[in-house]
DNA sequence: ATCTATCGTGCCGTTATACGGCACACCGTG
DNA sequence: CACGGTGTGCCGTATAACGGCACGATAGAT
């Protein structure tokens, strides 16, 4: 369906770059100006997108695409049984306390808890961060399966900071590291002035769904307090885990 | 353009009962299940939807529909604008803060930042409440022109708990005591436990883009506090106004 | 004030393609 | 074993999407 596709594009386009006109997405999309409009006004006419105020030859998105992504939360109500554990885990550190969920090879932020402190870390919902330099994406990397951790290695890892692990050697140590201690770390590795501590949450198969972590500036991210809010983290995340029905290995015995 | 108009409520049909399938959706929308079948691989090509986890034949949103919402803020950068205004309120009243902005006949949360104290007031984002029975609503109400406000009394006023007003002449005097005092708060008119006092903010030409609310626990809600919530919402709400380009009216004269 | 580049809008003939009825393979149940 | 349910796939028809083009308005430059 070739309409479809292209007017999603056009819906993306216009959700970037808004407020924007017909003329100016034509040429970024490469699309003859006739299709655009007509997507426009198919969008409109859904309720997707609106006029600008005051100028009525340009769009913005409408708050409908909000309404259907709040619905993104995992699978099942996700969101609906982190929250309370978020809560409680807020109660105790005082801190931000993020809920990402992976999709394709990122960890997309679906729900924050914010701490009271004086301190600008928030990020918007829906963002997306990577899975080699946060504590999230690692915490999901070190519980998910070898061929997916040898897939993101082979892409090669980006560096966006002068702590980011590029050393794929570096990355597979820092796993073993998670696993062991039951959670991840970031120092600054995504952006150079918020650190975190994250615990992955499991779903009933097995495999990662989500991840918990707390937020907060580099300096405050001492030994001591890293070492407690691993503690925490990790205990939140076993809490929803088990409210997910994951039932963990009582040892883990070598399977297949 | 039809086939992008029936994707697309396939779409939003997918967000609200998701987990769903080809068939089940079919006969929720009418449609036939070759048509519902085409959105749904569409949608899932162009990554709006996928797979649930486990079953490849029932479908979940992915987050692409929150990342394309994330940029419905109202028309500039006014979510920008309004965090580090919100972030200041939060941190002189230690309460909730609401960002809203009126779309049709609802206001929809579209960014919030929460109290550390323990209580439960967590709305999701992209939820939508209603004008006559939210202080946020109404603080937009009082702002609007008499045709807005004659046209919502025309579609009556339902009610939601037992302190909501459904009596059209009770409302205007409920704005007109929100002009005058410059807030508008709400006793328990929509969640019987919780209140709130908002602010409008306006836009350049003149008209309401959003609001700011404190929300509290009806418990918390005496007429001191409201008072000092009042004061300190309806001065960030005129410090964002004034950022977003407003210039408020020296004296209220009649205009035309 | 005229010219011009760029904007958004609308028409229209062609042809691609979305539609939806139908048939099939499959699974769990009565 | 038959049955109601699922999801999948094909295919002929006719609809409606495509995209080139022309028009009118606007804003900036000369």
């Amino acid at each position: 369906m070739r309409a479809v596709l292209n007017t999603l594009r056009v819906l993306e386009e216009v959700a970037t770059r808004q407020p924007i006109g017909v003329g100016e997405l034509a040429r970024v999309l490469e699309m003859p100006k006739s299709s655009v409009q007509r997507s426009l006004h198919t969008l409109n006419e859904a309720g997707w997108i609106r006029p600008a105020r005051g100028e009525i030859t340009r769009w913005v998105v409408t708050t409908k695409a909000l309404d259907v992504g709040r619905h993104a939360s995992g699978d099942l109500g996700l969101r609906d049984a982190a929250v309370p554990v978020m809560e409680d885990l807020r109660r105790r550190t005082e801190e931000t306390i993020h809920l990402t969920v992976p999709e394709g090879d990122k960890m997309v932020l679906i729900e924050r808890l914010e701490t009271a402190k004086p301190v600008r870390t928030s990020m918007a919902l829906g963002h997306a961060l990577p899975l080699h330099a946060s504590a999230n994406g690692k915490a999901v990397l070190a519980n998910s399966s070898p061929e997916v951790i040898e897939r993101l290695l082979a892409e090669g890892l980006p560096r966006y900071t002068d702590t980011t692990i590029t050393d794929p050697d570096r990355l597979l140590a820092e796993l073993d590291k998670a696993r062991a201690q039951g959670y991840a770390t970031n120092g600054g590795e995504w952006r150079s002035d918020v650190g975190s501590v994250a615990a992955a949450v499991m779903g009933g198969v097995g495999e990662p769904v989500a991840s918990l972590s707390v937020n907060i500036p580099m300096s405050r991210l001492t030994d001591e307090s890293q070492a407690f809010f691993g503690a925490v983290v990790s205990e939140a995340a076993k809490t929803l885990s088990a409210r997910l029905g994951y039932i963990p290995d009582p040892a883990p015995q070598a399977s297949a």
